[in-house]
DNA sequence: TAGATTGTTAATCGATTAACAATC
DNA sequence: TAGATTGTTAATCGATTAACAATC
């Protein structure tokens, strides 16, 4: 797959969304597309679409389409669904577990090998996708021998800085953020993708007072 | 609060970061900012939170700078945090679970009234939240009582079409959406925000392979 | 070939940044 | 008053949309 370089994070943003539908429409029997037809089913529009998939190469052929199962197949690549980074949950509360599950059983190009908790109640226990729950004071021991290279971040705000500091002296610099966590801007040198749970319901909190009735107001899907 | 309609998108995704940040510099001890220094904390400009903040109204002081108490009490009026949304989750699994906990404990604007699952092992049971787990068959019937104007959508794909179509019958036209529900699209006249677990995922899929080593990529926090 | 639809360039639109007059 | 910082207008930048030549 050709790769470029600079593109726009609007553009990466979007290729989660055209990987998930292209793979419902494969699914459903689709064999072939056009971009406006994609655009009408998806709510884009077409010029976008065919902009978008052409900062990353040339997957159509004029006058009949994009193969669904072809695009599908090359953006997984684009999006590098076929790697398996090592990751580990930090938190193993209901919301560590959802993720894990997640994690196992939804997405590919990552793999879940270990899950850690300080809370005594719930170490050692079996989880959603497999694995044992293990006391965070044994980080350090497990993370030498396996390396990870990603942590999912899914612990209360006071315990952060400590672990933070922890995962990053492990070589840890990839972060999926569960939190606020504003201690990881202090390292330059990680990457790090949010889930900000009150930031969502605070939009949307604001989108109800400006549509008291109901006002179509769709978002992004 | 002054307030004004045709606000964009990109403006109002960064309102409820404000009120985080603000929250904390009063928590901090901090009453008095500008947009300069703040601009530098939140790694933003200072011409962008002064043509934030003024979408809504002129909240500052000239030669001074803005009051934090303030400032952070405005913001949330604009949100719109004083209210109390009634809500329902729906699908009381582990996410089912994280999310009424976080409704219940982390965020205003919202008052969660029920909780549903159609799984017998867990209907019954107590949650976080101090609600019972109710039989989704008694969703009409609670629904009518007690007239929730939101539903959180925390269940698998399969249930979402039934489910759906049940809450928009019964005048919910808000959903909080944890899932890829294309289904929403069809009604016109209903309000959606999204987190989707997936999406996130694969964009730090794309990341980490567009930075191997440990390249700056920081993204909002 | 004719019709369709891409890939790509040009035009438009919107969002961000810069500049500065107003004013505390 | 002088210095600082806002509110707001103007300039820039980037993203989206429209148009169309290339071509299957």
């Amino acid at each position: 797959m050709p790769r470029r370089d600079g593109i726009s994070m609007s553009v990466i943003r979007r290729m989660p969304r055209y990987y998930r539908y292209l793979s419902h429409l494969e699914q459903t029997g689709v064999t072939r597309i056009s971009s406006k037809e994609l655009s009408e089913r998806m709510g884009l529009t077409a010029s976008q679409i065919r902009q978008d998939l052409n900062c990353f190469g040339g997957f159509g052929q004029q006058g009949y389409g994009y193969i669904v199962s072809e695009l599908r197949k090359e953006i997984g690549n684009i999006l590098g669904l076929q790697n398996t980074h090592k990751a580990v949950v930090l938190g193993s509360g209901h919301l560590g577990q959802a993720v894990s599950a997640y994690l196992k059983f939804e997405t590919k190009g990552f793999q879940l090998i270990g899950m850690f908790d300080n809370n005594p109640a719930i170490i050692g226990t079996s989880t959603l996708c497999d694995l044992i729950v293990t006391d965070v004071a044994q980080l350090e021991e497990f993370c030498q021998q396996h390396k990870p290279t990603m942590a999912v971040l899914c612990i209360p705000l006071q315990a952060a800085a400590e672990l933070v500091e922890r995962l990053y002296g492990l070589g840890i610099r990839t972060f999926w953020n569960f939190s606020h966590f504003d201690i990881l801007r202090q390292y330059p040198d990680v990457t790090v993708e949010s889930v900000h749970l009150s930031d969502s319901l605070m939009t949307l909190c604001y989108l109800m007072n400006e549509n008291p009735g109901s006002a179509a107001k769709p978002l992004r899907f």
